[in-house]
DNA sequence: ACTTATCGCTACAGTTGTGTATCTTACTCC
DNA sequence: GGAGTAAGATACACAACTGTAGCGATAAGT
């Protein structure tokens, strides 16, 4: 902490929702203290106390704040571009410290039922929907056909960028984005042309 | 604990391997103590402190002792049925504590380094291979083009498995399994005969 | 049965975090 | 510039866990 002017309000909660996250990075969900987050934010056990009644609370306040995202819409006009737009904002998404801590909890959802409770509570309104709309936009315009957009093909994106995220403990470069649209959501919408092999059998 | 007879060497292992995997389920990664296991292993804290120096240790050699698992081949001869077979199988796998503390390590990598660098060392000489085998099998006999047998293709599978248990926090039924296969892998592999739509484009 | 390794128990000082109370300091707004 | 409000500092009793030490008690091997 530097020695600045004493903040407080708004301003201080800002301070306190950014030291909870990047002590959640630090010592994981399971370490998050009071004491660990006042100190990191260069202010007193009291103040914290004073809204919060437990480093959960102030956890769910700080993801709660970065919601609802405003999600820009991927949507530009090629079905392949807008695919790879849409992982390329998932991906920046996840980067956000925000992200983190929802996949914190939700990973120790049996440790912490009623955090993982209140976070689905936070995220029912607000879904999150990259590719799922790309998907829809498209089916609705007729460029794919709308039997083959399914829950499943809606998340197959998604699911490939967190298991990589899971994997590797990284982020996945655009090269492996490029490979999940070319290799795995276009054929599946029936479009051929990106994978070896021809539509039938050889 | 039950008070029965003292248990010593292996029988004794074995049980604070249990306690731990449990005592991480209930108070997750981060609030694992020697104290905990010991308390729920009906043992002395200074009985641990022989072996392990700390409930990391011991965790990943409650860890270790589930490696390697023997993978029943899921190869039988017709290709839907084996991938549905390896899903299950994935399933069975990750419903066994040891995958949830693996799950749990890998989930907190940046608070952990460490324990999930070892958990790396772990894994990389026993890989989990579950729809991968089946694919790498039937790619050698010609049932489906080699060329499509890629990394991510191979990955498909477990990617929509792991994603469905961190969104809904349950495995996913057979159905769900089903779905993975009929409307994303076998689409993927050429095979269009169980997805709606043309192959090409209306 | 006798020996030996090891397990269970108790105790201890030290550390960290909790939640509250009290008091001083410094912003903000009128 | 004075009043009111909110932040920071300090102190406290309590609880949980740590890591080590010493001492029976008990299972296993000969």
């Amino acid at each position: 902490m530097v020695a600045g002017p004493r903040r407080r309000g708004a301003a201080l909660v800002k301070a306190l929702h950014s030291a909870v996250l990047e002590e959640l990075d630090e010592v994981g969900l399971g370490r998050l203290t009071m004491d660990g987050i006042a100190r990191r934010a260069g202010t007193a056990r009291t103040t914290l106390y004073r809204r919060w009644a437990n480093p959960g609370e102030l956890l769910l306040s700080a993801i709660g704040e970065a919601y609802p995202v405003e999600e820009p819409s991927p949507v530009a006009g090629e079905l392949r571009a807008d695919l790879i737009r849409s992982l390329e904002l998932l991906v920046e998404w996840a980067r956000h410290p925000t992200a983190r801590a929802v996949q914190a909890i939700l990973a120790e959802r049996r440790a912490h039922p009623e955090l993982a409770a209140r976070l689905d509570e936070l995220f029912d309104a607000s879904g999150r929907r990259f590719t799922a709309t790309v998907l829809d936009h498209h089916a609705r315009l007729g460029t794919i056909a709308p039997g083959s957009v399914t829950p499943l093909v809606e998340n197959l994106g998604e699911a490939m960028v967190v298991k990589h995220w899971i994997d590797v403990g990284r982020e996945p470069d655009r090269e492996y984005l490029v490979q999940i649209v070319d290799q795995l959501i276009l054929p599946v919408l029936g479009d051929r042309s990106a994978v070896a092999g021809p539509c039938a059998g050889p």
